[in-house]
RNA sequence: GGCGACGUAGCCAAGUGGUUAAGGCAGGGGUCUGCAAAACCCCCACCGUCGGUUCGAGUCCGACCGUCGCCUCCA
């Protein structure tokens, strides 16, 4: 079995070769950052995320870039995003930005989302964009008007070839009324004049003024990347017209070829519905966390497909936090017995189970990333790792360090779901001794039959977040 | 109006032509237990509707119904 991408470009799954042998190069659209991000950032770069690991657990040498979007760009009313978020905070602009981009690594490490190895900011390269789009000028494919710059969609003959789109079509049903000096309404802005107060200018040869938005991830992708790279990855919302913008900006100049795999993920809704602010159901992973552990919030995410889309539902997440309790279980358990097991190598039988475990998760992660499928595979081990934990001395030493070292591979490393290693700290070894001593009292209790107050000891530990399990082999405990 | 995606059990969600339709949650029945929890075993779907292609379709084609996304700057 080999990987396999589905390629939005062609519509249809593509064995994957990257241009390089052993190395992939890829590119994912990052967050503007005037606002805290919110669940749909959660599950894009809980996606990617699972992408870049996967592909380093194959062996690949993953670069791997994502911009942060700090020029403001134009929204409908004609503010500029980054500004409106400085006059709502009360901050500069490149404040606001940092402010912002801060807490969105805060909120990503918490959803164990591995930092890009690059992530450009746009307003460290307006030189680079004013070249690229000084080029386009010269080639003919953009012209100047009343101090910006507009990309002349009718001089690129691929302009739609990823989004399915053709220029005649594209005319009616139009909703945004076209700004004057365009040629032609689907012409894109490459640089847009400054208006007095607009705080955020930069200088260029057509004047003062700010990029537009398209034209930053093709010049910031280029240059880390090469041209053209492997992967880049986005939300299906920017399918059009940011990513073919991107393309026909970046195509236009001489034909060499952009990104070579094209990834789009599917959207989050809450409850059936799109998030907006407008509709009330606008939660922020900040928020979120308040109700969900992030490792939860990210299990949740990866038990579906990337590719489609995602409702989010209070039910729906409660179920999945139960499901990766249920994993999480059997790690536990198995560190714990790892405490006590008697030496020895790994025996036939666990290697069989984890090959075959291995086999299947690689399997589903292989077609496209199916991080359901490869879930399906670790729940399966699971339950057949819990039948063996609860024979005595049928795992040895070896054997739970072999499933131990596989299970972190698989669901810490590749999807990493697993919540970091508890440290053992000398408090923490002491509170350990310390209910290891009330079990052992309860015991006695319980052999006295003394079974309201050994309840109590139990009812108390729980109160404190300490469960115990009564077994064959005595009293286990765990942490919830 | 144009482009595109999707409709699988109470809920979530895989499956892309072929023996018994993954997995999780919930539910039911058991084992274990003083009780409980956990764990384990068993049970729980004819795949939106109607046609068509095929020896054979959830899986391909068409129509219809329904939901959703994009159509100038939202991940």
């Amino acid at each position: 079995m080999a990987l396999s991408i589905y390629n939005s470009l062609i519509r249809e799954k593509q064995l994957f070769v990257p241009l390089h042998p052993g190395r992939v190069h890829m590119y994912v659209c990052g967050p503007t950052v005037y606002n805290d991000a919110h669940l749909g950032h959660g599950k894009t770069y809980v996606n990617f995320d699972v992408m870049v690991r996967y592909l380093r657990y194959l062996g690949y040498r993953v670069l791997y870039v994502q911009n942060i979007t700090d020029v403001g760009h134009i929204l409908d009313s004609g503010e500029d995003r980054i500004l409106q978020g400085a006059q709502r905070e009360q901050m500069q602009p490149m404040q606001l930005a940092e402010y912002y981009t801060r807490r969105y690594y805060r909120d990503m490490d918490r959803l164990n989302v591995l930092r890009p190895d690059i992530t450009p900011r746009a307003t460290g390269h307006v030189h680079e964009m004013i070249e690229w789009i000084e080029k386009l000028v010269e080639s003919g494919h953009a012209y100047v008007a009343d101090g910006s710059v507009y990309f002349d969609v009718s001089r690129f003959a691929d302009y739609g070839k990823l989004s399915g789109r053709r220029l005649e079509e594209a005319q009616s049903g139009t909703r945004v009324q076209v700004a004057d000096e365009k040629q032609s309404p689907e012409d894109f802005a490459l640089w847009k004049k400054a208006d007095p107060e607009h705080i955020m200018r930069w200088n260029s040869p057509w004047g003062e003024g700010f990029p537009g938005w398209h034209i930053e991830c093709t010049v910031m992708s280029t240059k880390y990347l090469g041209h053209p790279f492997d992967i880049h990855g986005g939300g299906v919302e920017n399918k059009f017209p940011h990513h073919e913008c991107e393309i026909a900006q970046a195509e236009a100049l001489d034909g060499t070829p952009f990104a070579r795999n094209w990834v789009h993920n599917g959207m989050l809704m809450i409850r059936g519905e799109e998030m907006h602010k407008s509709l009330g159901n606008y939660i922020t992973l900040e928020g979120a966390y308040e109700r969900w552990d992030p490792m939860v919030i990210r299990f949740f995410i990866l038990q579906s497909h990337y590719r489609g889309p995602l409702d989010m539902t209070e039910e729906a997440v409660d179920a999945a936090a139960r499901g990766l309790d249920r994993l999480v279980g059997t790690v536990r358990a198995l560190r714990k017995q790892a405490a006590s097991a008697q030496e020895g190598e790994v025996s036939s039988d666990t290697s069989a189970l984890l090959e075959g475990a291995r086999e299947a998760f690689e399997a589903a992660m292989d077609d496209d990333f199916g991080t359901p499928g490869a879930i399906a595979a670790l729940f399966d081990l699971s339950r057949a790792v819990n039948v063996r934990l609860s024979e005595v001395g049928a795992l040895k030493q070896g054997d739970l360090d072999a499933i131990g070292s596989l299970f972190q591979s698989l669901a810490g490393d590749v999807l990493g779901v697993l919540p970091n290693e508890i440290a053992t700290s000398q408090t923490a070894a002491l509170s350990d001794r310390l209910i290891e001593l009330l079990i052992e009292t309860r015991r006695e209790l319980r052999q006295a039959k003394a079974y309201e107050l050994a309840d109590r000891v139990r009812d108390r530990l729980s109160e404190l977040g300490v469960q115990l399990q009564d077994g064959p082999q005595g009293t286990s405990w765990i942490v919830s």
